[in-house]
RNA sequence: GCCGAUGUGGCUCAGGGGUAGAGCACGCCCUUGGUAAGGGCGAGAUCGUGAGUUCGAUUCUCACCAUCGGCACCA
């Protein structure tokens, strides 16, 4: 009698007279494993199968449970079709289209007869776990597409009928819950049941498809967890984040502000604008170890140049325009560096012994976003690039893209940011090139980042229509992804400019351009950074690196002879005078995230010293002046990322 | 740009058809106090802008502007 033997993690072996189903390999092993399972994972892949499916002789399962990370996809895509049935039990003539699982959560997108709104969302919330109460077994049926298709154009469920007849697959599969059903590909809990908790969180608008041109829907997001202490957690993640958020921390600290009349565009206080000095100059300091040459090109130019350029074709909408003098000539204020530094490398005969010429330009840049996409700093109207052009050979993409990751990767290492994705984003439908132009540039920025051992992902089809290119992203406090560094290879521009150097052979070349930045917009990078550190700034990126307090006004002409001494090596240094108590003064400090606060009373005073008294709490009490200076000037100097005082001795008692 | 929400002293927020209220911040006074808020007094707002309804609007309606959450965009 022939035996089906599916193979467990542990390597144990179960048997079975017939093929059995995940979930009854889950039941045979033990009534707690079944009741959690969920689906499985066959012969080593990563996909979750519906434990509803068969299995062969041979295979080997993992079983997945709902209380695992894989498992609460499945949850959370049980729990998108739970939403669906409770908002069409709710609300009459609601379409349903798609409801897939995102970061955290899931969302569903409703065409709704009556607009859904914000006091919907509790509603849609009980029915859900109304639905959950229910306890509804999940049955999985398989239908003819047409079938399908007529079942749900019949109900009036056009998308639904829209999204089969674009599969072109002869049979689709069907999830049913009671009465209700949808057409889904799957894996799903065993019932309504298993899932234990969610959460409605928003609305909003989506594009059916994520077309502009089409409707636009209703899209719920929620979320669902295998316990509602999870799902606590979670909020209280949530929580925590927007504490981090840079407009929050922005405005706490006094960073920067916005003014209606000029939104999007940021203006940076004077403690901000410390910040933003700092960043650019470490990076004009690696300009000089990396071989650039910094710029300073014009803001406004007459509109041939965007012409000559090509932007003034692809990318006019996004540009701020003006029309001077008497003539009324059109001038456009550049939204980018590139067609400038094309005028300035031109305006000389280059050898191709000059290259790679790397041209810096920190010029401000102005871009007319659409307004819905103005975000904080993360997304603005003017803003700043450590940008840079690099006019070089074909020969030299591939060392170039060394040099640039190198770059990027000591600058990121230096401000303590790892936690970044990087792209190369391949050639797109649309493009300018022979392919076999496209195989080299590709092949040099593959290549680059092999050599480097970099991790990426590709994008395909995501590049420019000028050229492959490749992005780093980082996420901010709210997990949105945000692209900061990129380098972009570009065949097209330095033809359009009519480039060109003279080769070895003696004949006219034209080079290839890379635009590239590591900061990238340093407005963003500001924004992102400010989440990474929560406000808590580095020493050498902090505005204020050090507040004196004095403890009664005995101590105000040592605090003023200190304030001097340390403002003398270079430091940032306030003296908080007012008449006020200690705690007060500390307290106000500690909010602002202050490096240090230094603490003179009388004992400070008669032994030449000040006490020191971290941000993180630690006290390192009675060190002489000129110690402290000369470890403070040390950690600024060498901008390191953490107090040269952290988890120092810091023993003494205050002694009275 | 699209869908939705929001817009009240510098900040965080409450209120509501009869021209506004709290806490913090700010100013003055008392207090000289040793590691996250000492006490008292005071000043500060035509309630985003414009129009409409009304005897009367900050409150209701509409439009616009800005911000927030998404979507689209991000050559």
């Amino acid at each position: 009698m022939a035996s089906v033997r599916i193979t467990l993690p542990d390597n144990s072996i179960k048997s079975f007279d017939q093929s059995p189903t995940i979930l009854q390999v889950a039941e045979s092993i033990g009534p707690g494993l079944a009741k959690n399972c969920v689906g499985g994972c066959i012969n080593g892949s990563k996909d979750i199968i519906d434990l509803r499916t068969p299995l062969s002789d041979g295979d080997r399962l993992e079983i997945v449970t709902s209380n695992s990370e894989k498992g609460r996809e499945v949850l959370r895509h049980s729990a998108a079709h739970i939403m669906a049935h409770a908002v069409q039990e709710l609300f009459k003539n609601v379409k349903v289209t798609i409801g897939p699982v995102v970061d955290d959560g899931f969302y569903y997108d409703f065409d709704p007869e009556t607009q859904l709104t914000l006091n919907d969302l509790q509603k849609i919330e009980d029915r859900m776990y109304e639905i959950i109460q229910r306890n509804l077994p999940l049955m999985k049926e398989v239908w003819p597409s047409d079938k399908a298709i007529k079942v749900f154009a019949e109900m009036g469920e056009s998308y639904k009928a829209e999204i089969i007849s674009d599969l072109k697959t002869s049979e689709v599969s069907i999830y049913k819950q009671g009465t209700w059903f949808d057409l889904c590909r799957g894996p799903h809990v065993q019932s309504t049941g298993q899932v234990k908790a969610v959460k409605v969180m928003s609305i909003a608008g989506a594009y059916w498809r994520g077309d502009q041109k089409n409707k636009q829907l209703q899209r719920v997001y929620a979320t669902a967890f295998y316990d509602k202490k999870e799902l606590k957690e979670h909020l209280g993640n949530l929580e925590e984040a927007k504490k981090r958020d840079h407009r929050k921390i922005g405005k706490e600290q006094g960073l920067f502000m916005f003014h209606d009349w000029a939104p999007g565009m940021p203006f940076f206080t004077a403690k901000g604008t410390v910040i933003y000095n700092e960043l650019a100059n470490y990076i004009r300091e690696l300009y000089r170890k990396y071989d650039y040459k910094e710029v300073i090109t014009p803001q406004l130019y007459d509109s041939n140049l965007f012409i000559t350029s090509g932007h003034y074709g692809h990318y006019k909408d996004n540009m701020y325009f003006s029309e001077v003098g008497e003539n009324k000539t059109e001038v456009g204020v550049k939204p980018m560096n590139c067609p400038g530094h094309c005028l300035l490398f031109d305006s000389e005969k280059h050898s191709y012994r000059d290259l790679p010429y790397r041209m810096a330009d920190f010029g401000r840049l102005h871009r007319y976003e659409a307004s819905g996409a103005l975000a904080g700093l993360t997304r603005v109207r003017s803003m700043s690039q450590d940008d840079a052009h690099i006019f070089c050979t074909d020969e030299q993409l591939q060392s170039e893209m060394e040099g640039f990751m190198t770059f990027l990767k000591e600058v990121y290492s230096a401000l303590g940011m790892y936690e970044y994705k990087v792209f190369i984003a391949t050639r797109p439908a649309s493009r300018m090139g022979s392919d076999d132009l496209w195989d080299r540039a590709e092949g040099a920025l593959t290549g680059a980042m092999d050599k480097l051992g970099v991790p990426y992902q590709i994008n395909p089809g995501d590049g420019a229509f000028y050229g492959p290119k490749i992005e780093v992203h980082f996420v901010d406090a709210m997990k949105r992804t945000w692209q900061l560094g990129t380098i972009q290879v570009d065949y097209n521009l330095p033809k359009n400019f009519n480039l060109s150097y003279t080769g070895d052979d003696n004949t006219e070349h034209t080079p290839v351009v890379l635009h590239r930045a590591i900061l990238g917009t340093l407005e963003r990078f500001i924004g992102i950074y400010i989440e990474q550190c929560a406000g808590k700034f580095p020493l050498w990126l902090s505005p204020t690196q050090a507040v004196i307090m004095n403890v009664t006004d005995r101590q105000t002409e040592y605090c003023l002879e200190l304030k001097k001494k340390l403002i003398a090596q270079g430091l940032r240094v306030e003296y908080d005078n007012r008449n006020e108590k200690l705690g007060y003064k500390i307290r106000e400090a500690q909010l602002q995230q202050m490096p240090y606060m230094l603490i003179i009373g009388d004992k400070e005073m008669e032994q030449g010293c000040v006490s020191v008294r971290l941000r993180s709490g630690e006290m390192i009490n009675f060190i002489p002046t000129d110690e402290f200076i000369n470890k403070v000037v040390g950690e600024f100097k060498t901008r390191q990322l953490t107090s040269v005082f952290e988890n120092a001795n810091s023993t003494k008692e205050i002694s009275h």
